[in-house]
DNA sequence: ACTAAAATGTACCGATTGGTACAAAATTGA
DNA sequence: TCAATTTTGTACCAATCGGTACATTTTAGT
């Protein structure tokens, strides 16, 4: 029940794996680069994930996904102003210049595998569906609190938010002066008033 | 000066491929796939499109693009409640079931090749500021005519709307309920007032 | 009928794809 | 020390990739 111990971190090279299929997408991405990337051999690579590819993809959106989602619960779970933390994701996202070319993972995914994988679509969605639930949430105690003066449904902003969350993240990569994308940004958040 | 007659139409097979590429994208659709869909054979191709593949995708690109803005221009031209025609154009999208999965070409475009090809990404980013410009243009001019009311900056409005647009493709593959985004829809298009 | 020109169909190419087989290496408990 | 167990590195695989070479076919002009 022993062996030769394991000489990488699960997480570890998921992470890197992900960074290499955030930047070139799945199709574009050869698992002999991804190997490189995390730094294991072909052996190691299908002992731990016997699936392949696909299996180390769902992976990576698995631990991207869960890991923005409960950083963002952990600074709402701290802080004052809710609605003010969800605010400055919007514009954290667009004044990092790494993301204009990379856009959302999931939002990719969610894109790439309408094509390709029907079930691995479904499982981006559920990601991104987890954001907009947690939108919701934030909105709706904020509106139970009296600090959100909009008596709009929650479900309606909540949806509205993703969408510009996936707008921007495409719009982005159209180029050009970015100053009226976030002014676009900041008119399409006054719906949080 | 003469020699054996063509026995395909360009346009025709650059239609074909085009939608083929358009349900797969880019890197998943393989020249062979496209043939068959285009009805050729490789000797054919490859005297065409001397630049195969790529070549191809540019032209399906060049094609679609054009043909929608051609399009949305004539409608334009003929119509009286031009801002109308623009507003129509989000929810016949929205309406068609077929759409749902594939989005919008240009955008996927800009989406896939922003990691593969920054040439080619270029020239998607182009077709869709024609269409932002489009919109611009359309805007400013009732503004002038003061069949809209709204006093902001053309430019603003008209990237709201190209960024609804990059959006609204989007969130329509996140699946559930379309009803809460085609309310999204309507009052992101409240702008046109 | 013959020739030049253009289009077509097909055999073939090396490179790369994702994946498998398996021997060698490294560990722990007996 | 040695057997059992697990991980690792490497040789190898068929299938597919985009693309080329080239002989054959079909046309128009002479």
């Amino acid at each position: 029940m022993t062996g030769r111990p394991k000489q990488f971190d699960e997480n570890e090279v998921v992470r890197k794996a992900g960074e290499l299929f955030w930047s070139r997408g799945y199709e574009a991405t050869s698992t002999e680069d991804l190997l490189k990337a995390m730094g294991i051999g072909k052996g190691s690579f299908y002992l731990h994930f016997q699936k392949g590819k696909r299996e180390l993809y769902e992976k990576t959106l698995q631990y991207f996904a869960s890991d923005s989602i409960e950083k963002l619960k952990k600074q709402l779970k701290e802080a004052k102003d809710k609605v003010g933390i969800i605010k400055s994701r919007f514009f954290v996202r667009l004044g990092d210049e790494s993301f204009r070319e990379k856009g959302c993972y999931i939002g990719n995914a969610l894109v790439e595998m309408a094509s390709l994988d029907g079930d691995m679509q479904k499982k981006a969605a559920l990601h991104l569906k987890k954001l907009e639930t947690l939108f919701y949430e934030v909105i709706k105690e904020a509106q139970e609190e009296e600090r959100l003066k909009t008596k709009e449904d929650p479900a309606y902003i909540a949806k509205h938010l993703i969408n510009l969350w996936n707008g921007m993240n495409v719009t982005r990569r159209m180029g050009g002066d970015e100053a009226v994308l976030k002014t676009v940004i900041e008119k399409n958040l006054e719906i949080l008033k």
